[in-house]
DNA sequence: TAACGCATGTAAACCGTTACATGATTGA
DNA sequence: TCAATCATGTAACGGTTTACATGCGTTA
């Protein structure tokens, strides 16, 4: 339901065929909403016979036909309602890396340590990346576009990004050094 | 995969029913792994096939009867296993709250702000939540069990779960006024 | 008396990932 | 020459939610 909206959005902003709309979603949303192509090409299909986007083949030479979809005037009031309407609930989160934390308890002191040295990794790479991969995009993308407004909204995005890293990064090394001071070797 | 793993690792912790593991989920993995009992049920059945747990059937009066799973030899090595793999990639984030704001940028002023207001409602009774009951449950069931090591990773995950809390209003509240003060009305 | 808690389960529907299949062009 | 990029799609599988079905006891 809410990838049918997600590929609304971006139709929004122009034409653009699967392939292109996967390239947006991974430069962007793909840190609050992602999805394979597997499942891009079957969903547009879908929008396609409920009348939410229009298609037109574009034969190209050299590479595989294009197909660039457009939003309709149904698509583009189902996604004006969808943004109007409030979001009312918080959408469950899932993270393995806390539920083995969670169920460490019966692992040694230094393996903990070690698990939790490998998650710093990932996040403080992962921070980097919003900071300069992922900033330098939405600048670039406002200057192409020129959208002002949305481009407030796209950087304010990518803020949220950048702060749930930094706290994750900071938890990480808070707990790494309460498991060190105060946890006691297995009996 | 995952929910295996979750369930037997609260089934390591001493035998119980589907509906008990349920219950133990709701308050403790809840906010980084959940399942409904139309999962978990199917899977316990699916665990016992595949021996990593066994079962016994307890009749009770008044109330329907209880199947109690207790793990397996085979159960304990394989959730040991899996403890002491690392978890070697960051888990997807989905968040609807987020795509929401995302894609904004058509809304008027106001209407965004009302929603992140909203936002902002949920994340607060979440923090409260993990600051009160869920803090309360877990110094419970701590003392209850007497596990002084698994409690201390019962408490620093409830930990994680309160920093992201406070992270997201934080950000919501913040954002917020960078909307009012600095995004223009629509053209 | 209506709702909730206890307790189990199945079935349908839906969402999501991975693998397979094709095939030319471009860059390292 | 190997990998990556462009471009589309299907199929199999697996994970997840929701609805349905049952039924007693307790509490509001």
């Amino acid at each position: 339901m809410s990838l049918k909206f997600t590929l609304l959005g971006f139709l929004n902003y122009g034409p653009q065929t699967g392939y292109d709309l996967k390239k947006h979603m991974d430069n962007s949303t793909q840190f609050f909403w992602h999805a394979h192509l597997g499942q891009i090409y079957p969903t547009l299909k879908k929008m396609l016979a409920d009348g939410f986007v229009q298609s037109v083949d574009v034969p190209q030479d050299g590479k595989p036909d294009k197909k660039v979809y457009a939003i309709t005037e149904k698509g583009s009031a189902a996604f004006l309602k969808w943004l109007e309407d409030p979001i009312i609930q918080l959408t469950p989160t899932k993270d393995l890396g806390l539920l083995h934390f969670f169920f460490s308890g019966i692992l040694e002191k230094e393996k903990i340590l070690e698990h939790l040295s490998f998650s710093l990794t990932l996040h403080r790479k992962r921070l980097f990346e919003y900071q300069h991969e992922t900033a330098a995009y939405v600048q670039g993308i406002i200057k192409e576009t020129g959208l002002e407004r949305e481009g407030m909204l796209w950087e304010l995005s990518r803020q949220f990004g950048e702060a749930y890293e930094r706290t994750y990064v900071k938890y990480l090394e808070d707990t790494m050094e309460v498991i060190r001071n105060k946890m006691k070797e297995r009996s």
